[in-house]
DNA sequence: AAATCGGGGGA
DNA sequence: TCCCCAGATTT
């Protein structure tokens, strides 16, 4: 924000003006900043950067001294880069991590993944959101084991073709497994490319994405693409953060567009998502003795292939009196008479497009519940064991956590 | 081109 | 509490 940030005039020398900015102590050092972004029209012309040569040694300089210890560094077995690659995928490495380790253990190989059951996938999964990812990994696992005995294809082309794998993954595991010279395009690197080369277009507009890759595709050197891979996407995420980047100790200070024009704070330049949508879920908790009936969430919506409650959501917090006395009945279901009734729960999950207000109604039963209506409904029983190895959204996880402790 | 699809961390 | 992050697929 631009014009909320507090500067003083520091004085003249020559015919810049010299700023002191009290909020950002790095600037202090950097001699100026300016209090409004500058127009296009001074910004460089991309095609010849005089930044360019300096670009990748520095980069390539910076890399080994300051890259973190990560398991997927170690190897360079395409599946094992595949699997870290897809679950970083929207996901810090701190949140990934754990997942990684996980995985390679639960499932060693492609072929182990492939044999999996989907269902186990997704649990294993389970916390990492984006579930499609997983479904989309599991599926890809599958197709390597029958359609290309088990190895993974090696050039960026083939491993486009691949259900999950996108041009930043694809240029990845090209890159790192197999050495082909094609550059990574993630979050960091727009940032980077950004700030360095004051880029100026919309990070978040498609149409953006083919400056950047030309900018990359003439940065990346011939001798040393996975090095330069690794180095500018492990600079973004350390060094040239979103947030309060170090530039103080920046080896490309006196070569970056952003710092030298005070830009920093207004690169990349990214458009905001639209204000989310609030749902509001009503799920009935049905029990009967150690039985609890659970329902698969199908396509078309959040959280597909993981499991949650009887669900009726409506367009208002409110739900319409005897709703879950109708919904219960129409299951043929009977309220038991011999249970103190339990308190309504109330949970607020956020996801990124959308914000869900969810209330648990617990209904105890008196008998279990007969096929044909549960059948009709998408609904199963399953024991609290059963219910704790399925796949299910955080919000449903942590909701029986609370009831069974 | 725009919408959809989770969850966590930090100020 | 609000604000930040981010790749692939579908529409």
């Amino acid at each position: 924000m631009p014009g909320k940030l507090l500067f003083t005039n520091w004085g003249h020398k020559g015919t810049r003006t010299f700023w002191f900015c009290n909020t950002f102590p790095t600037f202090r050092f950097a001699g100026f900043c300016i209090s409004k972004p500058l127009s296009p029209n001074i910004l460089p012309n991309i095609s010849t950067p005089a930044t360019a040569p300096y670009f990748a040694p520095a980069l390539l300089e910076w890399y080994p001294r300051h890259r973190r210890d990560l398991p997927w560094r170690h190897t360079q077995d395409p599946y094992a880069i595949w699997l870290s690659e897809v679950i970083l995928q929207q996901t810090r490495v701190k949140q990934g991590l754990p997942y990684y380790l996980d995985f390679i253990t639960t499932y060693p190989t492609v072929h182990d993944l492939a044999a999996a059951p989907e269902d186990e996938v997704l649990r294993h999964w389970q916390g990492l959101g984006y579930y499609s990812r997983a479904r989309n990994m599991h599926h890809t696992a599958q197709q390597v084991v029958r359609e290309y005995d088990g190895k993974f294809p090696d050039t960026y082309t083939e491993l486009l073709k691949l259900r999950g794998v996108g041009q930043y993954t694809a240029a990845a595991i090209a890159s790192f497994a197999f050495g082909e010279k094609v550059a990574v395009l993630d979050g960091n690197v727009y940032r980077v490319l950004a700030r360095v080369f004051g880029i100026t277009a919309d990070i978040a507009a498609p149409a953006s994405r083919k400056q950047f890759q030309t900018l990359a595709d003439a940065l990346i050197p011939a001798a040393a693409p996975a090095e330069f891979n690794q180095a500018i996407m492990e600079f973004g995420a350390i060094q040239c953060t979103p947030v309060k980047p170090d530039c103080l100790f920046c080896p490309l200070q006196q070569h970056c567009f952003a710092f030298q024009h005070g830009m920093v704070q207004e690169l990349p330049v990214k458009s905001k998502a639209k204000a989310s949508r609030t749902r509001y879920f009503h799920y009935l908790v049905l029990r009967h003795g150690e039985t609890v009936y659970l329902k698969k969430r199908g396509p078309k919506d959040i959280w597909q292939g993981l499991y949650d409650f009887a669900l009726t959501e409506t367009d208002a917090a409110e739900l319409p009196p005897m709703a879950l006395l109708d919904a219960v009945e129409s299951l043929g279901g009977q309220l038991a008479t011999d249970r103190a009734a339990e308190p309504v729960q109330a949970l607020r999950h956020v996801l990124s497009h959308q914000k869900v207000e969810a209330k648990f109604h617990p209904v105890w039963l008196r008998q279990p519940l007969a096929q044909p209506a549960l059948q009709a409904a998408g609904l199963a029983a399953f024991t609290a064991t059963e219910a704790h190895d399925l796949p299910k959204p955080i919000l449903i996880a942590n909701y029986i956590d609370t009831i069974w402790k």
